[in-house]
DNA sequence: ACCTGAACACCGTTCAAGT
DNA sequence: ACCTGAACACCGTTCAAGT
């Protein structure tokens, strides 16, 4: 039976096939008949598990949602336990930077996903927000750990020319003219993130967590 | 001479057009061919003003950081002045919502971008960040805009059917079982944005500022 | 019940010609 | 110099058959 199950075809394997070449060559290679090559299989026996290439989509990002590994409730101070699901987050999506824009507009729209945002916004509440104010900060700040991947300097492409890609771009910038552009040229290399990685995600994260305390003082709009 | 160049076909003009496709039927919806057949031209005659589709689409994200209408430097603080600056940037977001997602990977490729950039990290260094901070906290920042427009609900959706895709979804949020979902099934509505678009947007600004102003005191690294 | 084959209406892009 | 036509190698998806 187990055997059986192993090589029937079924969403998740497709969705890990889908995951696997995503990562090694882009969003824009995956492709119903190339998952269906993949397989051995014709396309259509894939629209038995997907209505569409839209919902296979969707299946990749409540994927990256299951992935993550939230941290338990403690009693530490809400925004020390923000940091850390916003960072279980992150761990999530570094895992798969090309498919990180997925998440974006997905958020709400699987188990996992709602999962993750009921617990931003739990901790939001108990900081005081309105739940409406709790609900589009907790919405707000998770796209912001999306983007800090999706625009990572480099990751989108291959790491085979990566270096090269990136001091391509450092150039360009440092090229620049210093009189138009003075603290573009000054910072070219914190633009193009020769920096450490740790560093640019840590800061990304303590923007987010600083903007949610600095905005708790305010009192609901009347 | 002036009716050779107004029937001339021109960058610009496809962009035009492109913007235009794209706001009434979506990104999807911009093709080279489509492009083509509305200037009544064959589909190779762009690739004349463009090497390829990716060039297309630097050249649309280029024309949103073109219309942003900076304002004048003043005597402001400096948060008030990035407000504003943000603020720009994002009445230019909201007149394409469906193609802001094209800025997101494309603030520092071209003029009108790096001149949008150029202007925010200025105002984080007169604030006293390190020049690296405050290219990543601008650049994070600016993007944290484009994904307030790209994930506003509604926003993707054609006006004809956006309140009754509202609508669907609020009932689905809010036919979630309570007990697992107490903070998201409360805020529903507010997920879904039946609430007023500009305190959606200013709440978005603020929490954005906010960030900015709490990072302020840090040090820079050791 | 599950998969296939052929077909449809599209894509972006190359290449060799035309004028 | 500028545009065209035909072709190539792909897409997602529909539909009628197969077993």
């Amino acid at each position: 039976v187990s055997r059986d199950t192993e090589r029937r075809l079924g969403p998740d394997k497709i969705v890990s096939s889908a995951l696997a070449i995503a990562d090694a060559e882009g969003l824009a290679a995956v492709t119903i008949r190339r998952l269906a090559q993949d397989h051995g299989v014709t396309p259509m026996a894939l629209y038995r598990h997907f209505r569409d290439k839209e919902q296979l989509l969707d299946a990749i990002a409540e994927r990256l949602f299951a992935d993550v590994v939230l941290p338990p409730t403690s009693r530490a101070a809400w925004y020390e336990q923000m940091r850390e699901v916003l960072a279980a987050f992150l761990v999530s999506l570094q895992a798969h930077p090309k498919v990180a824009e997925l998440t974006l507009t997905r958020i709400l729209a699987s188990e996992p996903g709602l999962g993750l945002a009921e617990r931003a916004f739990a901790l939001l509440a108990a900081a005081g927000f309105s739940s409406e104010q709790a609900a589009e900060i907790a919405s707000q700040s998770l796209c912001s750990l999306v983007t800090l991947v999706t625009t990572e300097p480099g990751a989108t492409e291959d790491p085979a020319h990566r270096d090269d890609a990136m001091r391509a771009k450092r150039a360009q910038l440092a090229a620049l003219p210093p009189e138009k552009y003075p603290h573009i040229t000054g910072a070219a290399d914190a633009l193009t993130r020769c920096a450490d990685r740790t560093t640019y995600y840590d800061l990304g994260v303590d923007l987010v967590v600083a903007g949610m305390r600095g905005l708790r003082p305010t009192r609901p709009r009347r």
